[in-house]
This record gives C-alpha cells, sequence and structure tokens, in this order.
DNA sequence: CGATCGCTTGAGCTATCTCAACCGGCGTGG
DNA sequence: CCACGCCGGTTGAGATAGCTCAAGCGATCG
C-alpha cells in the first residue's frame, strides 16, 4: 500500500481518532498502541465495540460509508500509517488485490462482532470476561505482545465493563473471583493468565485446540 | 452484477442456505422471502446474528475468508439470485465498482452488529424489544413490506428470544407487555405497530430526527 | 385421536444492578 | 514538601430484572 501511505500519526493517549458521526478526511492503519472502538448510546452510556491493537484497520466505515458509526480514542500512546480517504477508490481501480483484502478485513471485522454478539447474548458475567481474556491472549500471541504469561492491556475495568455489556461494580467483583480462584489476574495494565485450562473452561470451551479453528489472523 | 449470476434458486421454510464452519460455492442475493443468520454455541444455545431479507447479500464471508462463521436458515420460502464463489475475484478484477459496492454492503453489516452489540450490552428486555420492532419497521417500510401499521414478521417468540439474548419465557411476558401497553402487538406472524411514538419512547429513540448527527464538541 | 409444536402463565431463585462508602496513589498548587 | 483533590479500584448491602422449572392450552397434522 506503499504508494498510499500518506504519512504517519503519533496520538498521545486520551485522543480521538475518529468521531461517531463525522466523517474523516482520514484513515488509518495502528502501527503501535493500543486503542478502544465504542459507541455512546442514545442514554449517553457507552457500548466498547472492540479493542484496537496493532495492525487494526480503523475508517473503512467512513470510507465507504458517509460517515463513521462509532467512535475510535487512543488508549496508550499510538502511531498510525495515515491515507487518504479520496485515495480508496483509486485503490479499488487500480490495485484490486489490495481491495479483496480491505474487503477480507471487513469479513473478519464481522465475524468478530458475531463472536461478541453471541458473548454477550448468551453468557454469564464471568464467561464473558474469561472468554475475552482467551481470545485477547491468543490475539496477543499472534501479535508477539505475550511475555510468558503476561501480556499489556492497559484498560480501566470500566472499559471491560462497557465491552461486555456489565456494572464497573460486578465487572470488579468478578475479576475478583478469577484472581482468587488463580485463573488470572489484571492488575497495572498487565493481564497474567495463570491457569490457561482453567480460563477456557470457564470460557467454554472445548480445548480442541485446531480441530476447527483456522488462524484468522 | 448480470454476468455472474449463475442462477436462481428456491428455498423452503427451514433449509439451511449456508452452514458455519463450511465453505459454500455459492454466495447468494435474497430476491423474496426472510430469513435467519446465526450461530451455534459451544453450549448447543443459539445466537441469531440477524433478520434476513430481500436485498441482503449471503456467504461474503464465505467468499474472502475460508469459511463461513455462521449459518443462514431460510423462514419463508425464498428466492434467491446465485453466483459463484470462484468469480468472486474477477469482480475484483474487472469490476471494482461492483467490488466496492460489496465492501460498502460489508461495512453496513458491520454497523447493523455494531447496533445490535450495543442493544445487547446496555437495554433491559423490553427495550431491546422495542428497538428491535422500530428497526425492522423501518427497515420493511424502505422493502414495501409494510401496509399501514403492519408488516409480515414469519419468525417463532424463539427466534426474537435468541437474536436478544433473553430467554422465552421472558421474551413471551415482555411481548404481552407491549400488546397490553397498546405499543405493538405481533401474532400469526404479522407484527403490528399500534403506537410507534410509544414505541420509540421504549427505545430510547428521542425522536430527533436528524438533530442528533452532530456533537461534533 | 394422540402427538407435536408454539404460545402462555405461575412461582421461586439468583445473577446482576444500583447506591454508597472507603482506600491508596498521584499530580498539582500553595 | 506537604496537603488536598481526583481518579481508579474495592467492598458491602439491598433491590430487581430476568432466569429456570413446570404446567396447561389450542391448533395442526398424520
Amino acid at each position: 500500500m506503499q504508494k498510499f501511505k500518506a504519512g504517519e500519526l503519533d496520538a498521545v493517549p486520551g485522543t480521538t481518532l475518529m468521531m461517531e458521526g463525522s466523517s474523516s478526511p482520514h484513515l488509518y492503519t495502528v502501527l503501535e498502541g493500543m486503542g478502544l472502538r465504542y459507541k455512546t448510546l442514545a442514554s449517553g452510556e457507552r457500548q466498547v465495540v472492540n479493542i484496537v491493537l496493532p495492525g487494526d484497520f480503523i475508517g473503512l466505515q467512513a470510507g465507504v460509508m458517509q460517515e463513521m458509526q462509532h467512535s475510535v480514542e487512543a488508549t496508550t500512546d499510538m502511531t498510525l500509517c495515515v491515507f487518504d480517504r479520496k485515495d480508496l477508490w483509486s485503490l479499488f481501480r487500480d490495485h484490486p488485490e489490495r481491495a479483496y483484502d480491505l474487503t477480507w478485513l471487513s469479513a473478519v471485522e464481522e465475524y468478530l462482532l458475531g463472536e461478541s454478539l453471541a458473548v454477550l447474548g448468551h453468557m454469564s458475567g464471568i464467561e464473558r470476561i474469561a472468554t475475552t481474556f482467551s481470545r485477547l491472549f491468543a490475539r496477543g500471541s499472534a501479535l508477539g505482545l505475550v511475555t510468558g504469561t503476561r501480556m499489556p492491556f492497559p484498560y480501566k475495568q470500566q472499559d471491560l465493563a462497557d465491552a461486555l455489556g456489565l456494572s464497573l461494580v460486578h465487572t470488579n467483583k468478578t475479576l475478583r473471583q478469577l484472581r482468587e480462584r488463580g485463573v488470572a489476574a489484571w492488575r497495572g495494565g498487565v493481564l497474567e493468565i495463570m491457569d490457561i485450562g482453567a480460563l477456557h473452561g470457564i470460557a467454554g470451551i472445548e480445548e480442541e485446540a485446531d480441530a476447527r479453528r483456522r488462524p484468522l489472523i
């Protein structure tokens, strides 16, 4: 995509990269850092749609639709690769293989959202957290963010609560349970998986290893 | 897309058009009828991801990823326009404007899933149902499915429950509430909106039409 | 006519919510 | 350098939305 790259952007924690309802002139690829993608509801509450990690593409919606339907915010310092939105069409015209990749990304995104939907729709608090930790850890592994049993997870409990549709209080108490049971501990921005078998057990993952799942990312 | 059309397919109620985990040789556009898109969870429960209406595209995931991550089933008789999966790449190569449309569709899909996520994450039972009815009615209007205050909605209560992450019993009791309050009644496969204002009120839609779309600072 | 299916309703149970308070660390201003 | 205020996290207690179990009902079908 070199010829589409318009520059690089450094963002500090708290920066809003995309605003719900607006139409950004830029699209981004995350090179470094972590963020959050979220929607703000009529009630003022926040639904975290997903966690943004390196490699993620930001702004496809704004690219093909009129405007973004969610906001994106930097949680840590981030480095982003910037593209011009207006180049998007020429990418489709001149680089079909790139366009194909983009659509693939979008399909993966859709897949992940479907998974999340199932988590919110059918799981208890502790199952939601365990599932989230498990998937996050897998993603983190693929990205080389994992060191031994730990990976950075620089969010607030409120962020996780908003992602999982749980109250802050209940999230906190459930995290404590996982900690006391020796399954996983999340403190000081670091997630430590102490017993991945137990974690999968809680998450309802039947340890089928690779029988079924192909690496998506 | 004429030149990609490979044929038409008629499906009877209950037909599985796409199977989770499989890789279909065909993609479809819905010409007529209604269906359901759903995931089956490890626990055997079902998460309805969304409702399939005429105009919807089915199978993009199978097209660009290895396999489908959800199943699609016909609820009523359906007529579908069939495409060959192997033509997908040539579409990107030779018809960028079509490829662009496809990506647009995918982005819209992602948007809808994000909305659903917010519904499951932050709304009470009655709010979920009201929101769903409201959105459905809007979609139905655009498709010309609405006659006066009614539109066909040929599903089971269990389907709605599986979509909204509620138990069947609670769904039933909540539907009764809406009926008794004179807001909406769903019987015999027909959804009737009796008081759309009240419906929006419950759904938390503030009737501001277009005023809302500019919270830019 | 029995069986099945979708819908309805009742009753009790509990996961999760809300309200409320407190605690430790950190940054800022006096 | 201290004191204060704020933020994120922690904990307790009471309230409740929604769950599960269980039973009954009417229509449709073979």
